[in-house]
DNA sequence: CTGTTAGCGCCTTCAT
DNA sequence: ATGAAGGCGCTAACAG
């Protein structure tokens, strides 16, 4: 059997003939706010719209109201919760609110951002989210905001998380406090000899993360080498890769901050693929899902990616401030068996 | 200082003036698929459009096009590469080819699918992937294939990822043979005293990783006590739990195969949460991420989720065939810590 | 409350 | 190769 001519989707001047109204009753009916139907009228429409299985084109909607409704999240790399806790938060947020949720993917280059909020930009969505850090070097940060400032200019309301010290609303993590908490904590276990697996050097997450921390071992009087800060990409793979280094130069380190959870995993991983994974305590940062199934448990910063989405998205459809807004989410530090009481 | 008046957005008809050219040829230059604009007009316009900071409204292209570029991908609960590894596959596939890539959440009730395909047509991507299985006794089937044949009617074109048995193109997993050579891999490698930890009990992919599984052991002369295989959730809490039930019975288990690999995890965390987690050997299915992470590394059944997007395009851009097809990919046993050899 | 009339921004014949 | 004109499906004024 040959495939039928694809016909035409039902318009809405199709539904609104069958139901004996106006196109313009039945936009009022299907998708207006103002309530200004009579019922039989509203029903009639429905039922009509139903028996078509009409579905608003949403794409002339858009053009005809000049915006569509919804929250488009940006996020770099995978949505999994591996690498990117947020997205889950800002998914359920944004369908607890009822609203449209679209997510775009950008790469990890950093160019690759501004692509993406040009993307978005062609959209033209309501809101804007962008998850995901950025760094200090990062050349390209003109052009972001350029693309940003355009697309508020244009009518939208664009949030960052984590992307601090922009000219745009913004969530932000206690990245220094919980390094510095993390590192009294490890400190009052009666750990003494450190090590920091961080991201490459100017990452903002994890440079606040690592200075917290070094500020915090400073003090409870422990004095941290700068040789025992590791760098090296934002990752699991590259964490891995980095304990093994550490170790063959043979210094004594009984505890190792991974600048985030993924990283500790892999830092855990290798511990194990090379030994007793126990031998080197072990505390990372985030508190992802993924930390469930491992042994031994990890302690870590935890976060609660509900409130960080929830204020993200109460910040965008607040009214528009005059200057730019940050809220700051603050985590608390979870001791758990990776790094047990220090007994000497 | 005050926001300034919301400026429109530039828009063709002001490039296409200040590069002194018609709406027309600034269309042909900017999106046009035919070449046919003059070399020194193109560049002009380029530079119009850059200097505007313009970006095509892509909802009015939509509408004038009748169809919106890119694949949409919808999904079952969250993104994540825990419950879904699929999604992963289907972005890099999707950006490989340089088509633009939106994701669409949908709930996990059965009609929240049908919710997700009609809001999904209202955008009318080329497109439409839908990753997930399904049950045997979902009533909401007729109104699902209802909305997909709308759609495909409509001139999209809809690929399944998982849905067997539905009459569109699919791709589907070798979930018999894949039960199947886990179970002859473990008779073989010992284990006589089996329990299956499944979802619930109409899920397509459950029943048939099951079935193979039970046909499997049959062939290897080794019968399971129907009170072996028990039925939850299909996620990794609901594994857990079910563990906790099967272990309580106290009956003699050897090897437990949960039918993937986050209700494994689940699986794995109760026997470690409750003694040595070797006392009993565990097995999955998918091979997901996560496994990297934890201990004992876990038997599974690898399935390439690269090469099952890949398919999953390839059937979406190649031609409309007269009968939906259906493309099989196979996994393999990856034997690991989690199941050892039995010694007696 | 409802219908009429203009657009929204873009693409695509159809001429030239 | 280019421009003019019409149309895509919907919404927002404006009358009534």
């Amino acid at each position: 059997m040959k495939d039928p001519a694809p016909s035409r989707p039902a318009r809405l001047a199709d539904v609104a003939r069958l139901a004996g109204v106006s196109a313009a009753t039945a936009s009022r009916a299907l998708n207006g706010s103002d309530r200004g139907v009579r019922e039989a009228n509203r029903v009639r429409v429905l039922e009509a719209a139903k028996s078509l299985g009409y579905t608003t084109n949403i794409a002339a909607q858009a053009v005809a109201r000049g915006r569509a409704r919804g929250v488009t999240l940006v996020v770099k790399g995978m949505p999994d919760d591996y690498a990117n806790p947020i997205t889950a938060g800002v998914v359920s947020a944004t369908q607890r609110r009822g609203l449209p949720f679209t997510l775009i993917l950008a790469g990890t280059a950093p160019a690759d951002l501004v692509e993406a909020v040009n993307l978005v930009r062609s959209h033209r969505p309501e809101i804007l989210v962008i998850a995901g850090g950025r760094a200090t070097d990062d050349v390209t940060i003109p052009a972001l905001v350029e693309a940003l400032r355009r697309y508020e200019a244009e009518g939208g309301r664009a949030v960052l998380i984590t992307q601090e010290g922009l000219p745009f609303d913004t969530v932000a993590y206690a990245n220094r406090k919980g390094g510095y908490d993390m590192a009294t904590t490890l400190a009052g276990l009666g750990y003494r000899n450190f090590a920091v697996v961080s991201g490459f050097k100017h990452g903002i997450t994890q440079r606040d993360r690592t200075e917290g921390f070094v500020a915090g071992l400073a003090d409870a009087g422990i004095e941290l080498p700068a040789d025992r800060i590791l760098i090296g990409d934002f990752n699991r793979d590259a964490a891995y890769a980095m304990t093994g280094d550490l170790l063959r130069r043979n210094v004594a380190v009984d505890a190792i901050f991974a600048v985030n959870d993924s990283m500790a995993l892999g830092v855990l991983t290798f511990l194990r693929d090379t030994g007793d994974p126990r031998r080197v305590a072990v505390a990372g940062f985030d508190d992802i899902k993924a930390l469930r199934d491992v042994t031994p448990s990890l302690t870590t910063v935890h976060l609660s990616w509900e409130q960080v989405a929830d204020e993200a998205l109460e910040l965008a459809v607040s009214p528009r401030s005059d200057s730019p807004r940050t809220r700051v989410v603050e985590g608390h530090v979870i001791v758990r068996e990776s790094t047990p009481p220090v007994v000497s």
